[in-house]
DNA sequence: TTGTAGGCGTTATCAG
DNA sequence: CTGATAACGCCTACAA
C-alpha cells in the first residue's frame, strides 16, 4: 500500500502538500495539485485511516449497540443504519448487549478505545454515566431522561390508535398484553392503551398481562389472559413478538381470529405479515427512525447543533386480517 | 486517558519496560513488573488500540461482508459471528453488499484501509482476486472454487432427503422451486432435487421454476408451477423464504396445505415456524456455521494451520405440519 | 505557496 | 534485565 510519503516522491513535492492536497485546506498551488493528484491516482493512494486517526482522534466509525440482532426489530434499524453510515463514509461496529447492564459498559469501554466517533444505542438502562470520554451518543427507542438525543415514536398515541381501532371494529372487551416495566416504549404503550380503555365500565387491572415483549412468554401470558376474562373480544399486544406468540396460542387453542378475538400488535415487524392470518398492527417507520439516528449522530459528530432533543416519530395504523370487521 | 508514558512516568521505568508487561514478551524484572502492574491499574491504562494497529498492522477487529442483514438468514449468522469475535476480543464491523460485486469491492478496499484482521464474505461472486493484501478470508454458504476456506452445508444431501421424504409421505408428483443460477447453493440443491426425482417416469424439466431464493417472486412461480403441472402434489423450495412464499400464495388460492399440496423448504430460518401451517424444513444449523467460520478465520489470522479447506455441515429434517402424512 | 519537524501512542531493535 | 530510539503513517504549527 501505498503511503504518504511515496506519494510526495513521485510528485517531487513535500508530505505536508500532499497531506494538503488530500484534506483541501491551506494554500497549494494550482499545478502542484494537479501534479500530486495525479501522484495519488497513479499509485491509488489512500490514507491510512489508523494514522490518521491516531492524531485526530476519530476513526469515521460508529457503533451500534442493540439488545440482539437476532430479534426482528432490530435487522431494519440495523441496515438503515449501516447505509447512512456508508454514505457519509463511516463503518458500522455491530455489538449485541442482550439487554445487560454489564455487556453495555463493556462494548462501550472498547468502543471509546476504539476511538469510535459516536454511538447509536437501544437500550432501556443505558444513561450518560456509562460514558468515560464525551463521545457523541444518539438513544434510540426510548425517551431520554437526560440530555442525550433520542429518535422514537409516539408509543402513547400509537396505542390508543390501536385499541380504539379495535373499538370500532366492534370489539367489546379489550386485554393488553404489555411489555416489561424497565422499558419507557412498553409503558407508553400501556398508558395509551389505559388512555382508551379507562372510561369502560368494565375495565379493571385483569385485563392486563405481562410478557415482557417476548413471543414465547405471550404464548402463555394470553391463555391466562382469556382464563381471568373470558369476556374478552380483543387484545392489543404491546409488540408484534407478543401478537406472533398470542396468535400462535389463540389458534392452538381453538379460538378464531379475528372472529372470536381480535388481535393488534405494534412495531410493523416483517413477520406480522406472514403468519396466517395477517396481523394488524401499529407501524413504526423503523428505517426511517434509524436513518434519522444516524444523521443525528452524524450531526453531532460533526459539531454541527441539533434542532432537537426528541424526535417522536409519527406511527400508522395497517389493518390487516387480524381485526377485520365483526 | 492515560497513555505508556504516564505508566512509564509512575513507576519510574521506561515505555519499553511498560511495553513489555503489557504484552509479557522479553524478560523483566518481577518487582518492576509488580510496580508497572500497580501504576496500570492506578491509572487504569489500557493501551490505545490505534497506536498499536498503526505498527502492528493489526486492528484486533473483523470484517462481515453479507447481501443485507435485513435477509432473515444473516441475523443468526451476524449474532454467531459477534459472540465470537467478542470472545476473543475482536470486534466486528457489519457490511451490506446487496450482493452487488462494486459494493463488495468497495467494502473489501475500505475493511483492507482500516486493517481489518480478517473477513468472512457471504457472496456468491467473491474471488481472491478482489484483494490487494493478503488479508486471511473465509467464505460462507459456498463452496470455495479457489484456496479461500468456505463453511457451508451439505445441501445436495439436504435436498435429497427434503424430496424423499415429500416421497415417504406420499406425494407422488414433485415440483421445485430453485434458487438463482449464479449461487451454489441452489444448484447444488437443485442437484440433490435431480438426484431424487430422475429416474421417475414423469419427470421433466417442467417440474422445476426459478424463484431467485425470493419470497414475492415465489409466489408468482409456484402458481405458475401448477398452472403448468397440476398433477404436482409436493413442493419442494430452494430455500424458506420461496417456502413462505409458496404457501402464502398456495393458501390465497385455495389449495390446502398439505393436504391437497405438501411443502417443504431449506435453510431452518425462524419464520417457517411462525406461520401457520408451521412449514417444514430442512435445518442449517446457522449459528453453529458462523461459529465455526470465525474460529476457522481466527486461525488464519493467528497463522495457525487450517485443517481443511471446506467445512460441509449436516443437515437435518425438521417435519411440521406443512408435510403431514397424507 | 511550500517544506521541516514534532507529535499522536505503541512496539521492536539494539545497545548497555 | 532495562532504556533509548527508530519506526508505523499522518497532520499541523511554524519557518522559509
Amino acid at each position: 500500500m501505498a503511503t504518504i510519503r511515496d506519494v510526495a516522491q513521485l510528485a517531487e513535492v513535500s508530505v505536508a502538500t500532499v497531506s494538503r492536497v488530500m484534506n483541501n485546506n491551506g494554500y497549494v498551488n494550482n499545478e502542484t495539485r494537479e501534479r500530486v493528484l495525479r501522484a495519488i491516482k497513479e499509485l491509488d493512494y489512500h490514507p491510512n485511516v489508523l494514522a490518521r486517526g491516531l492524531n485526530k482522534k476519530r476513526t469515521k466509525t460508529l457503533g451500534l449497540l442493540l439488545p440482539d440482532i437476532t430479534n426482528p426489530f432490530f435487522p431494519q434499524l440495523a441496515r438503515a443504519v449501516e447505509d447512512v453510515a456508508q454514505e457519509f463514509g463511516y463503518s458500522l461496529v455491530l455489538c449485541n448487549s442482550d439487554d445487560q447492564p454489564e455487556k453495555e459498559l463493556h462494548y462501550i469501554k472498547i468502543l471509546e478505545q476504539k476511538y469510535i466517533d459516536g454511538v447509536l444505542v437501544v437500550s432501556s438502562s443505558f444513561s450518560r454515566e456509562d460514558l468515560h470520554e464525551r463521545i457523541p451518543v444518539v438513544v434510540f427507542d426510548r425517551i431520554g431522561a437526560e440530555d442525550i438525543p433520542a429518535v422514537c415514536v409516539k408509543n402513547r398515541s400509537g396505542a390508543r390508535l390501536a385499541v380504539n381501532h379495535l373499538f370500532e371494529i366492534g370489539c367489546k372487551r379489550i386485554g393488553h398484553l404489555r411489555g416489561p416495566f424497565d422499558a419507557s416504549t412498553a409503558d407508553e404503550r400501556y398508558r395509551g392503551y389505559i388512555d382508551a380503555v379507562q372510561t369502560q365500565p368494565w375495565f379493571s387491572d385483569n385485563y392486563v398481562e405481562v410478557a415482557n415483549f417476548d413471543m414465547e412468554l405471550a404464548k402463555t401470558a394470553v391463555l391466562r389472559l382469556l382464563q381471568r376474562q373470558p369476556d374478552i373480544d380483543g387484545i392489543f399486544a404491546g409488540n408484534d413478538l407478543m401478537a406472533v406468540g398470542a396468535l400462535k396460542a389463540l389458534l392452538h387453542a381453538g379460538y378464531r381470529v379475528p372472529e372470536d378475538i381480535a388481535l393488534i400488535g405494534f412495531d410493523g415487524i416483517p413477520l406480522t405479515e406472514t403468519v396466517v392470518p395477517e396481523i394488524s398492527t401499529i407501524v413504526q417507520p423503523i428505517y426511517e427512525m434509524g436513518e434519522l439516528a444516524t444523521r443525528l449522530l452524524l450531526q453531532l459528530i460533526e459539531q454541527k447543533p441539533v434542532l432537537e432533543q426528541i424526535y417522536e416519530l409519527d406511527v400508522q395504523l395497517l389493518q390487516r386480517t387480524s381485526t377485520r370487521k365483526k
